[in-house]
DNA sequence: CGTTTACACGAAATCGGTTTCGAATAGATT
DNA sequence: AATCTATTCGAAACCGATTTCGTGTAAACG
């Protein structure tokens, strides 16, 4: 690679200069730096990060973090990550994919540092909580899509209203059995779901249908699928079903079709996230649509504009969902 | 972050010598290598990798190279990079996402170059071709799991004879009339599908079913959908369909029933790739699996090699494929 | 013409590590 | 006791940038 001492060399100008004449210092004349850029476009120079980062403690790199198991290879968390993406790389940042190695002690926070890394994004955390916990609490500006109990420093899609206005839709088709399937209870955006729907029918007056105690952290197909199962086995059959996730909203009505029940005419189903699966299956999956493209921009705005004035805590950016209607739910009957 | 430099204060040893202790270097004694670990536990001490790799000139990084439009948000690539990262990460090395920034003039190999990355994985590429091909061509370690015309440091899935296996699985469940989807004719797989295909029409005697001139560059259940309306314009509805990806299947079995055809009773279709969506769909996709657990695996592996041992050239690995049947083909009435 | 001021540039320190090579010490050898 | 050897450690250079501060020169001023 060149150097900047190559270019000093072939210039006779000292290394500062030739510093301040790539980086636009205003103390350098016209004539020299046109000499230098003359030379360095020749060489083909490019800074060395590695050691720009040093010396400035800044790596124009975000950390990303994402659970082990259901990780990339889960359509959701992956197109937050692409949409991010696309923002972060207009900006000149990169993406690190972090890693909680335990093995070594290098647990997400020590190795956000070791990196140098500027910021951190938490798209899914698994079992790691600790870890977590640690970048949260640290000086590092962190952004997490997955806010635990308390909401800062987080983004995530409006789920109260939603659920609600989910909910609402399925009623006003006359349907008064609504079961819900529940996603994570431990986390934020999980609850708040399940207590839109609570809310709900304690509204129009009616049971909820749903499975206590169950947690389907991962808010999985197969998840969606057992929960199914249960429901009927403890609740019967019900007018429509409403689910935390689109994928677990597919398991189910996978379920219900290995029953012998026709979607929507037996039961409708709604579903969460709009991925891009709903408009693949049969029948069209009803959604409520997470605005992936604009979390993931406000996600990159909000992380570098704590990056750029150092604030390490603000409040929750909330994106507004939005209901889709397609063909998994019926008028009842 | 602590430095070497403080515990080099904190101990009175110099900081060559505290570097050393850490690093097990066998000239530092048992005793004065114990009182520096100790200070480096209770300081919680990790090296700054940003140092290490401006003197050590290894990032323990790996840059990953993805397209914009379909990259992540795309299961089937974005399975192949988690299976990758999982055992990246395990050999202690880190995952960059690369950006091929062209206004800076930061294109992929300054950028791998200026980030210390020690070596490259080509998951998919757009259209900046050029790009990747310095990056072929340059002294990094890079692996191509999209192989150009020329096959060198490439990794991918046996596509010939799988595609043979699939058409032939066709062919004895009574069916002659097999059209093709073919996906991007500019690639070496793509073309390898392609050429398979033809082969075994002419195998067994019969006319190609296959719209000429066409590339479906991105394998997209979009493509698929289009492609499968030209074919029934072109040449009236086939016995089977034989697709180059589960995703341009799933379009193409989407238009069958929109036209009111039945899947597997009017017409048998199978894909390749065997995303984690074929076990969702109804009917569920027949297709060719390729293992992603295996190519991540190995493509970590010989990568890891290649940096390792300052490798930049070798034969291309290729990883065996299966043939899955499930429920989208059935024996012609 | 002497002095001030602005401008342009360079020397040197720094970021946090690694590595080479030389020196001091302790122990072994004759 | 003198010499040799092995062991252990430190000084200093280095990786490739940035940044502070000082200096020399030329222009501007009285």
């Amino acid at each position: 690679m060149v150097t900047i001492q190559e270019i000093s060399r072939i210039t006779n100008f000292a290394p500062s200069t030739v510093s301040k004449a790539l980086n636009g210092y205003p103390e350098i004349s016209q004539k020299t730096r046109e000499k230098i850029l003359k030379v360095a476009n020749e060489l083909n120079y490019f800074p060395n990060a590695t050691a720009k980062s040093l010396v400035k403690k800044k790596s124009n790199t975000i950390g990303v973090v994402f659970e082990v198991e259901y990780g990339l290879n889960n359509l959701f968390f992956s197109t937050i990550l692409e949409a991010f993406r696309k923002q972060v790389e207009i900006k000149g940042y990169d993406i690190l994919l972090l890693s909680n190695n335990t093995d070594n002690g290098l647990n997400y926070l020590n190795h956000c540092r070791s990196k140098q890394v500027d910021g951190v994004l938490i798209v899914s955390k698994g079992s790691n909580k600790d870890a977590i916990n640690e970048l949260l609490e640290s000086e590092l500006p962190v952004l997490s899509f997955d806010p635990e109990e308390e909401m800062k420093n987080s983004i995530y899609s409006e789920s109260y209203f939603a659920i609600k206005k989910a909910c609402r839709y399925l009623y006003n088709l006359g349907h008064k059995k609504i079961a819900f399937i529940q996603g994570d209870l431990t986390n934020y955006i999980g609850k708040t779901r399940y207590n839109s729907y609570m809310d709900f029918m304690i509204e129009i007056g009616n049971e909820p249908i749903v499975i206590k105690g169950l947690n389907n952290s991962l808010y999985t197909y197969e998840e969606g699928y057992k929960t199914m199962d249960m429901i009927l086995q403890q609740f019967g059959l019900p007018d429509a079903v409403c689910s935390s996730s689109d994928l677990m909203a597919l398991g189910a009505i996978a379920y219900l079709k290995d029953q012998g029940y026709k979607i929507p005419d037996d039961v409708s189903v709604i579903g969460f996230d709009d991925i891009k699966m709903c408009e693949i299956v049969h029948p069209k999956l009803s959604t409520i649509r997470q605005d992936y493209e604009l979390i993931g921009k406000k996600a990159c705005e909000t992380i570098i504009s704590m990056i750029e004035n150092k604030i390490t805590e603000f409040d929750p950016v909330i994106i507004d969902s939005e209901l889709v209607i397609r063909d998994s739910c019926k008028r009842r009957r």
